[in-house]
DNA sequence: AAAATTTGGTTTATAAAATAAACTTGTTTA
DNA sequence: TAAACAAGTTTATTTTATAAACCAAATTTT
């Protein structure tokens, strides 16, 4: 019927962030940030969960001189993401009938 | 490149019950518990808020003796739900470049 | 070379949401 | 007629999302 859907992946920008990185080999924070137009806070909280969630993976070093913190989405992340998309068309395919 | 999501359809159970609605020409309160499986509180809850939106109206009335609340999608919620759609698109389509 | 500004973030506080628990009103059943 | 049930509503609690404030280091300006 309507599958749950997972709460780590149903929010506005970390859906965003796992969309970017689902797309490309990895993407450091300026990039994302600039992608979703996020604040710096918001992004580095969403980054943390999912982090902690083992979606993505968090590399942190420098580029140049500057501190530079790359982001890659895991295999479990990809997965989730998939999974993800499959529930979200139960919802947005319209034709539940009354019967 | 990411559209801002409709936070009232953003939403897991208010989603639910208008991709319920928008494929049939009504249902009422009971119905709709039962397809999403929500709470009774939680239903109220939301669908007070997508009424409060003009995404559905509801009628109030009886069925035999028994009090039923009947729902139907607007055009305006009709419309929200489409556009909906059509941003989510956006960010589960993958392949957002680096460039 | 000191002061001011910018970069790249993190931590903490606040506002908004989702959800469940408790309650209400009326109905049916034992 | 008392207990149980139906159909919701209201209120309280827990999560979340988001922004504001902060920090350290690097860069630019004077």
């Amino acid at each position: 019927m309507f599958p749950k859907l997972d709460p780590l992946l149903h929010s506005e920008l970390r859906l965003a962030v796992v969309s970017i990185l689902a797309g490309v080999e990895s993407a450091d924070f300026t990039f994302i940030k600039k992608q979703t137009g996020a604040t710096s806070g918001n992004l580095s909280v969403q980054i943390d969960k999912l982090t902690s969630a083992g979606y993505i993976s968090v590399e942190k070093g420098f580029k140049g001189k500057m501190p530079c913190t790359t982001c890659r989405i895991t295999p479990e992340g990809e997965e989730a993401f998939n999974a993800y998309v499959e529930a979200l068309r139960e919802y947005l395919q319209t034709g539940h009938s009354e019967g």
